[in-house]
DNA sequence: TTCCTATACTTAACAGCGTTAACCAACGTA
DNA sequence: TACGTTGGTTAACGCTGTTAAGTATAGGAA
């Protein structure tokens, strides 16, 4: 009865095929460039034939960001053996600049741009990632943030870890998506990503910190243009 | 001679009629439903005569952004008067953030969506409008900051202006952006905007203060759902 | 008054988009 | 050998931004 396995490995093998073409169309040309028929131009199939293996281009986009995030997790993971809590909130910051650096447009893809249909649908793959903090990046950060509070390094009145978390997750979210976004406005005398995002990481941890806390990190100075 | 005035004058109303039926378009129906045809139909002109009072639709939105970057920089304009830098700074992100919550389509479109053409042009209008406070946002933002450096109010190694202002920038941003971009995912337990946006400010003002000033500012807990 | 031209506007059309309906050919099964 | 399932196709619909070509009208000149 291998036969059926067989079919769905085939089925299975051109799905990751468009989706591969959708994500090269996404890194070369940017955004507007993936269309249903230029990626079906790419994997030399019709248009029509992609809907045999998504419902809509809503959805393959939403599977490509799937494993960006897990891609982004990923690269988290390899944090995770940072024992300070405070500390590790730094090397977030950097790894998540990082990957906005270097993926613009599948960053735009993942958190810049609103889903089509406003109430998204909880896939049962989507709830095996959720709150696992090696493949949920969020997670990781709650993670992060709620051992900062367990070991009384925050501010008394900060207690709850999910409003800290998104305000860290904004701080660095805020430097990367206004880069993409208005970097190229040319009356704005733009700073690096690189510069910026460091001092506002540094800025929140200390001003996050318990007083006691408040004076270390952030110590060396990097240098650029 | 006053015809040619006259019909300028015309050509001039039905321009701003134009512009008005596209935001209104925008506040009620969002983003995506802003098409030419359908502005055209609410002013009941052809799709095509919109072509004669704009170059193309890219050039219609950024002449809309533009009276709304105007709207943003007189709501700045009240906070004008406060003297002291930090807390004026403090409410700069306050209505900064109440700005995007009750405009988001507006604000998605003027701050979250990167410009068609890559490269911005510089029309005579807006160098008149960039760099004065009383009409750049930007602007006003930066000179709060560039007074706190003057009294000497922020840590010593702090010295760059634009870099600060667009740190502080990318702080609220961060917010009000992830939320119109990701708010309705449901996999994530949502803090309040306000909430978050006003941790967020504190934080930065405390960890951007020198020391003797960090302890002041941000007493005032608000408290929701 | 009559002709002419510039101007504001319209209709028709093009190419591309996401998506659906109808059709077709090949394969595994009975 | 006949049959239904499956994976693919072509044709088409209604939408998008935009251009080309045509039309009516208003103002100035004869």
């Amino acid at each position: 009865m291998g036969i059926n396995e067989r079919r769905e490995r085939e089925k299975e093998a051109v799905r990751t095929k468009i989706l591969d073409a959708a994500r090269a169309l996404f890194a070369s040309d940017g955004y507007e460039a993936v269309t249903m028929r230029r990626i079906a131009r790419a994997v030399e199939y019709s248009p029509t034939a992609l809907y045999l293996h998504f419902k809509d281009k809503e959805s393959l986009i939403r599977d490509l960001c799937m494993t960006d995030f897990q891609f982004l997790a990923r690269a988290f993971q390899k944090i995770a053996k940072e024992k300070d809590p405070l500390e590790r909130l730094r090397k977030i910051g950097r790894a998540y600049v990082d990957f906005a650096s270097e993926h613009p447009n599948h960053y735009r893809l993942m958190f810049m741009t609103p889903p089509l249909n406003a109430a998204e649908i909880k896939t049962e793959a989507m709830s095996e990632i959720h709150g696992n903090p090696e493949e949920d990046a969020y997670a990781f950060l709650r993670g992060t943030i709620a051992q900062a509070i367990a070991e009384g390094r925050l501010r008394p009145e900060l207690k709850d870890p999910d409003l800290v978390a998104q305000a860290a997750w904004s701080g660095t979210h805020g430097v990367v998506s206004l880069h993409i976004a208005k970097g190229s406005d040319p009356w704005i005398e733009w700073r690096s990503v690189k510069k910026t995002a460091a001092l506002i990481v540094d800025a929140l941890i200390r001003g996050i910190s318990r007083a006691s806390d408040a004076d270390g990190g952030g110590e060396k100075q990097e240098r650029e243009s």
